[in-house]
DNA sequence: TTAGCCCTGGGGTGATGACC
DNA sequence: GGTCATCACCCCAGGGCTAA
C-alpha cells in the first residue's frame, strides 16, 4: 500500500468507526458487534502505525488513550463558564418566574432540562474538529483535558452533518453512568482496591488523570445541553439542542418545552418521581428562557444568568449520633464549630462532619453531645444537620 | 499520608436602587 | 429618610479524587 492509498484506506475507516461510534453511544443503536469494531480499530492502528505522519489529532484510534499529561494546561474560557442560581422550593421558583416576567415585554417560554450530576465541561470546536476541552475551573479558567476527554466515545472528534459554525463551544456535563460505575468497582473490587464512593467525585477524579489510556478504560459519558457561537443565527435555545443533535452531540431527549410556570412544575414533579429510573444520577432540572433574545434581555449577574435556574430535588436525609463538637480555626483566624458525627452512608457519601456554621446555630438547635441529629445533604455534598430527636 | 484540586452551599457584610 | 430586595464579594465548609 503506497501513501496516497493509505491516505484514503484511513479517511474510510475512520468515518466508518466514527459512525459506528455515534450509533453504539449517542443513539444506542449499534449495527456492527463489537468484535468487527475492534477489527476495523486493528486496521485503522496498523496502517497509521505504519504511515505515522497520517495520524491525525482526531483520529478515532486517539480515543483508546496513550498521552500521559504530567501537568494540565490552564485555559482561560473565551466564554466564563457561570454556575446557575438555585432552588429547591416552587415558591422561590415562582418568583424566578416573576422576575423573569418583570424583565420581559412579551410571551416567553422555557426550556427544562435535567440536571447531570457530574462535571461540567466546555468543548471547543474548529471546522468541525473537537480542538480543546476545559474544565470549568473557577468559571474564568480551568484546566485543559482535552486528551482525556477524547477517550469519552459519546464526544464527536469530527462532527458528522456540515451546515455547523466554523467555530463554537458546547458545554456539558461528564458523568458515569450506573452500570458504567458497577463496572468500575467490581474491578476495584476484584483487583483488591478500595471502591470509588460515589460517581460524581470519581468522574471527577477520572477526568484529571496523567495517563488518559486509564481515562479510556473508564468509560466515562457525556450529554450536551448549550453553545456559544457567534456565528450561529438561531434565536430559541431550543432549536440550537436540536441542530446540536443533528452534528452528532448526545443531547438529552428528555428535554421538554414549556409554555408556563405550570408546565415547569409538572415536568419537575415528573422527573422527581420517575428520577431512581434514569441510568444516570441527576439532582434536578435546569429551567432556561428559550428565546436567546429575551436571554440577552435579561442579562446576567455576576455568578449567574437571569434566564436560568436550577431546581434541586429534595436532599435525602438520615438520623445518627452526634459525639462530639470541635472548633475550626480558618485561614482568617474566624471559628467554625463543626459536629463529629456517627458516621453514616448518605447519597453516595460518607458523612463523619457537618458544620454547624456559628453559636447561634448550636443554640437555635439545642445541640447536645449524645443527641440523635437528622443529617442532610445541603445540596451536592454538604452535611447539614437540620433537626434533634 | 498529604496536598491540591474538583464542585457547590451558605454566612456575613456592604453597596445600590426601588418604593413608600 | 427608612425599609426592603437584590446583588457583589469574600471567606469557609464538606467528601472524594489523583498525584506526589
Amino acid at each position: 500500500m503506497n501513501k496516497s492509498e493509505a491516505k484514503k484506506v484511513i479517511k474510510e475507516l475512520s468515518e466508518k468507526l466514527e459512525e459506528h461510534n455515534y450509533l453504539y453511544y449517542v443513539e444506542s443503536d449499534p449495527k456492527i458487534s463489537d468484535f468487527e469494531y475492534d477489527k476495523l480499530m486493528e486496521e485503522l492502528i496498523a496502517i497509521e502505525s505504519k504511515f505515522p505522519d497520517l495520524l491525525s489529532d482526531n483520529s478515532p484510534s486517539q480515543r483508546v488513550g496513550g498521552s500521559v499529561t504530567k501537568k494540565f494546561k490552564t485555559v482561560k474560557h473565551v466564554y466564563p463558564m457561570l454556575s446557575l442560581g438555585n432552588t429547591y422550593s416552587q415558591e422561590e421558583l415562582s418568583d424566578f418566574d416573576q422576575r423573569v416576567q418583570k424583565g420581559l415585554d412579551e410571551n416567553y417560554a422555557y426550556v427544562c432540562e435535567l440536571k447531570f450530576d457530574g462535571v461540567a465541561i466546555g468543548l471547543r470546536y474548529k471546522n468541525g474538529e473537537l480542538v480543546q476541552a476545559v474544565t470549568r475551573g473557577d468559571g474564568v479558567k480551568g484546566d485543559d483535558v482535552t486528551n482525556n476527554v477524547k477517550t469519552i466515545k459519546s464526544i464527536p472528534l469530527v462532527l458528522r452533518a456540515k451546515n455547523f459554525p466554523g467555530e463554537f463551544e458546547v458545554r456539558g456535563e461528564i458523568f458515569f453512568s450506573h452500570k458504567a460505575f458497577a463496572i468500575i468497582n467490581k474491578e476495584r473490587e476484584e483487583n483488591g482496591e478500595p471502591l470509588f464512593a460515589n460517581p460524581r467525585n470519581s468522574a471527577s477524579g477520572s477526568l484529571k488523570m496523567q495517563e488518559s489510556k486509564e481515562v479510556a478504560k473508564r468509560n466515562l459519558d457525556c450529554y450536551l445541553y448549550s453553545i456559544y457561537s457567534e456565528g450561529f443565527k438561531t434565536d430559541l435555545h431550543s432549536e440550537r439542542l436540536k441542530a446540536m443533535g443533528d452534528w452528532g452531540f448526545k443531547i438529552s431527549e428528555h428535554t421538554k418545552k414549556c409554555k408556563s410556570i405550570d408546565e415547569v412544575f409538572k415536568y419537575i414533579e415528573k422527573w422527581d418521581k420517575q428520577r431512581s429510573k434514569l441510568p444516570y444520577d441527576i439532582d434536578g432540572v435546569v429551567i432556561k428562557v428559550d428565546s436567546l433574545k429575551h436571554q440577552e434581555q435579561l442579562g446576567y449577574t455576576s455568578k449567574s444568568p437571569r434566564w436560568a435556574i436550577a431546581y434541586k430535588f429534595k436532599a435525602e436525609s438520615v438520623s445518627t449520633k452526634l459525639i462530639s463538637v470541635s472548633y475550626q480555626v480558618g485561614r482568617t483566624g474566624a471559628i467554625t464549630p463543626v459536629a463529629n458525627l456517627e458516621a453514616v452512608q448518605l447519597a453516595g457519601t460518607t458523612v463523619k462532619r457537618a458544620s454547624l456554621h456559628n453559636a447561634d446555630q448550636i443554640e437555635m438547635l439545642d445541640l447536645h453531645e449524645d443527641d440523635h441529629v437528622y443529617v442532610e445533604k445541603g445540596g451536592e455534598i454538604i452535611p447539614k444537620i437540620t433537626g434533634v430527636n
